[in-house]
DNA sequence: CTGAAAGCGCTTACAG
DNA sequence: CTGAAAGCGCTTACAG
């Protein structure tokens, strides 16, 4: 407070002990006696001292970072799984540091770990290039990473998501059991694996439930976006044959389907059903309240941020799973209805 | 990627200079002769060198890292300002930080000083208990801290913010101009900066366009949330006489109120005109799409991030002005017509 | 259980 | 323009 902080030299002056000793009382309590330790930790109060990080980092090489990677910072989406990673640093020691892939095409990922900036990635992107990944994976550093939500099939890295496949076939069972029997399907960005999970989850559930797969009824979206689904309701809108019920990539992409195609004069659900994915906040909001398939989104960033925690603590245990599942639910809600 | 990471030791030795001069060609290179910086960055391609920043952070007593501070990280409505934020910073080499309000109730934020952490902060949260931010004010470093979007009044702090005042100028002068008399207002979180501003915008609209001010028509939504918005639907069901049109405190707001009024029979713009503040992604393509106040929310981020960065490379410009306030707009869409 | 000492990998006066 | 040397503030073998 009062110019210059104390330092442990400081702390060790006024308990009468050595700097080891007042290091070892902070973070290694055991090791000193009960008598020593209340004896520092009085100093601790009476100076207000507080562990330099840089000093401490640089001693025991590591940063008390994690970085979280995300496509895009300005998407919405993400705000939560942030929220539960953060939930569980907070109560450890670590530093959430964020970043999106814009800012480091060029760059290497890598760097994060040589320069000491993070102990820890948790990889939210599932497009970032291969040879990027690669490279951690060659590296020592291959073991503090994890996917979260998205990931890339070719890498064996740690993932922790939802189980889009499962979503993808309680969407189209809700529909059929409502009655319809012409389903199509918006999807998102090509070359996502969010988008084939989910395609493949359309797919399979319209073959348990013999319904005939109509490619017309298929509309690739192109992207999660607002955009693509008022891009998709155009298209929908020029089909001579339509479905009576859509199941779209996302909540997004299902609002903005809903708002092209009520602009055009038709009515969810009374002309189509249709159904999200993800249970964006708004969508119990949108109007009509929207049927969607529910992510949990704070419980993928609790798990990853979990996973790392105990990775950089040594308590791995390698018999974890290393994909983990987080369920999904259907929530019915207005935009859907017989057909 | 070898095993061990190379040190400057390394490329001195590479390079057949003194690591001092290594130091110098990659940091301030105007300080070695072109020949010497040319043999040292052949050096450092060769060995892979790369600082390390916990020991080049401990020499130099800083930390390359900025916190910024939401009130709630998982809410959407940030992301947008921390992208801007990010754009500054990923041009630079500070990482950014972020951490949200309930995780540091208990803790100090002069901590992240104390122990370096963090080089600077930008505040997103206006209900920082006050004496934290007295201590930091009293402290060295008062002049690394910076609020966005929200603030604290009795602070001196700078502050980037949009024009929340005239921004519900414009929202009732809009009302005004499609004809609208009886005006209400949907008001957000009492006690936040944001509310007091909107609502103080309202009120001397309407005074200057010598509207008549009816209490009844303000009510008190407590929050910028969608609930709020439906709870205040509700009072506004119950209302003998009603309003024709109601400018809400935020986008979530007219959304829920939106919602739960159309759900009790209600139809906008047709019975009321809406209109909200914010202009988050959702709002075009709500249905009604949503009149609003569009705020800058990515400039405000690149704003308080560029001021940070001036003032941690001391280019300080003492005649800045120490409040920026950014532009709003009214984008005009379908919830207002005509009374 | 405790202390003296080395060293983590840089940067920067200081001297030339 | 360059180098030798000190030192940023910690932690941790090592020795007792």
């Amino acid at each position: 407070m009062n110019g210059k902080s104390p330092k442990i030299q400081d702390v060790a002056k006024v308990a009468g002990v050595s700097t080891a000793t007042v290091s070892r009382a902070l973070s290694n309590p055991d090791l000193v006696s009960d008598k020593t330790r209340t004896t520092v930790l009085d100093a601790v109060a009476k100076t207000g001292y507080r562990v330099n990080r840089a000093a401490k980092n640089l001693r025991k090489r590591q940063s008390d970072a994690i970085l979280a990677l995300l496509p895009d910072l300005g998407n919405p989406f993400f705000s939560q799984i942030l929220s539960g990673i953060e939930s569980v640093f907070t109560t450890s020691d670590l530093s959430l540091l964020v970043s999106d892939t814009k800012g480091i095409r060029e760059d290497n990922l890598l760097d994060y770990f040589m320069d000491m900036r993070a102990d820890g990635m948790i990889l939210l992107d599932g497009a970032i290039p291969r040879n990027i990944l690669s490279q951690l994976q060659s590296s020592s550093f291959g073991n503090r990473i994890i996917f979260a939500c998205e990931w890339k099939p070719e890498f064996d890295f740690p993932s922790v998501r939802s189980d889009n496949f499962g979503g993808a076939v309680q969407a189209i069972e809700h529909l059929y059991g409502l009655g319809h029997r012409k389903i199509g399907h918006i999807s998102g960005p090509r070359n996502n694996v969010l988008t084939k999970e989910r395609l493949r989850g359309v797919e399979a559930a319209m073959a348990d439930l013999e319904l005939p797969i109509n490619r017309e009824f298929f509309i690739d979206g192109g992207a999660f976006s607002l955009d693509a689904g008022a891009q998709a309701a155009r298209s929908f809108m020029e089909m001579s044959d339509r479905p009576t019920a859509i199941a779209c990539g996302s909540d997004l992409i299902a609002m903005g389907f809903i708002s092209e195609i009520s602009r055009r004069g038709l009515k969810v659900p009374d002309d189509i059903s249709v159904v999200g994915f993800d249970d964006i906040e708004i969508a119990g909001s949108y109007i009509p309240s929207l049927t969607t398939i529910r992510q949990n989104r704070t419980q993928i960033g609790v798990l990853a941020a979990s996973y790392l925690l105990d990775q950089i603590a040594n308590r791995v245990t390698d018999n974890a799973a290393q994909v983990q599942e987080v369920g999904v639910k259907l929530i019915a809600r207005q935009s859907t209805a017989a057909p």
